[in-house]
DNA sequence: TTCGTATATTCGACAAATCGAATATACGAA
DNA sequence: TTCGTATATTCGATTTGTCGAATATACGAA
């Protein structure tokens, strides 16, 4: 059914829309974590940090094993890594116009500063 | 900067989170068409892909060129391409849990009716 | 048990996305 | 011009996403 990966695929977009999640699933690139760990690198709230990975977990970015008193997250399949290299690739190959729809986007925010160490 | 890198990939996700709009990437996928056409391939409301078209627009998913009556869209970068190629592999691998989520997320409503031709 | 730490869930306020209907614009043909 | 077709934009209603604050749960240690 077309529909339905199509429905599948808008999913992972989905879960994947937003910057905090993205830091996530990258942060756990090289591996499993402690959710205090990855609250700890990305500096966000303890309660956001955890509706953004039950967003992810509800869409299968992650899976998750409790170990005493903490729980561990980790990436479920590195095929997902290999679409953010992609776009990493795809935001380099297009810098010029990329950085021109941040700084757009960024208008009343303050998000861009520049484009080093990508 | 990591995180105008990260806003940068949410809002490539963020464009592509929709069903109708990966319809019209991967209807885009051997070349440009007139809106019209992709309207008809679709079989969505006129004004309804005239704003999913403005949001690939805007996000720089689209080219478009305009000729004479018509506007004429197109993919602006197969990598895009290539990243709905692995989510759908992506799917494949995980079939089982992917129509159990969908089975899931379409409770109320109805998309999903099998997993054939893939 | 009770306590402290780790993580999750709920809540209410607010912002953003989505839709169809209606309207506007652009452009070629007559 | 004026008309007809192709596409875009605006509007209001509704839904969905996001946040921080507050609260709840799970679990090991004492």
């Amino acid at each position: 059914m077309q529909d339905a990966l199509r429905q599948f695929k808008a999913n992972i977009f989905q879960a994947l829309a937003h910057p905090t999640r993205i830091a996530i699933v990258e942060v756990l690139r090289d591996g499993e974590l402690p959710v205090g760990v990855i609250i700890e690198r990305l500096g966000v709230e303890q309660a956001n940090a955890s509706q953004h990975l039950a967003v992810l977990k509800a869409k299968q970015i992650v899976a998750y094993r409790k170990e005493g008193n903490q729980v561990f997250y980790s990436v479920r399949d590195p095929l997902l890594i290999e679409v953010l290299d992609i776009l990493r690739r795809y935001f380099q190959a297009h810098l010029t116009e990329s950085m021109a729809m941040l700084t757009e986007m960024a208008q009343s925010e303050s998000v861009v500063n520049g484009a080093k160490s990508l």
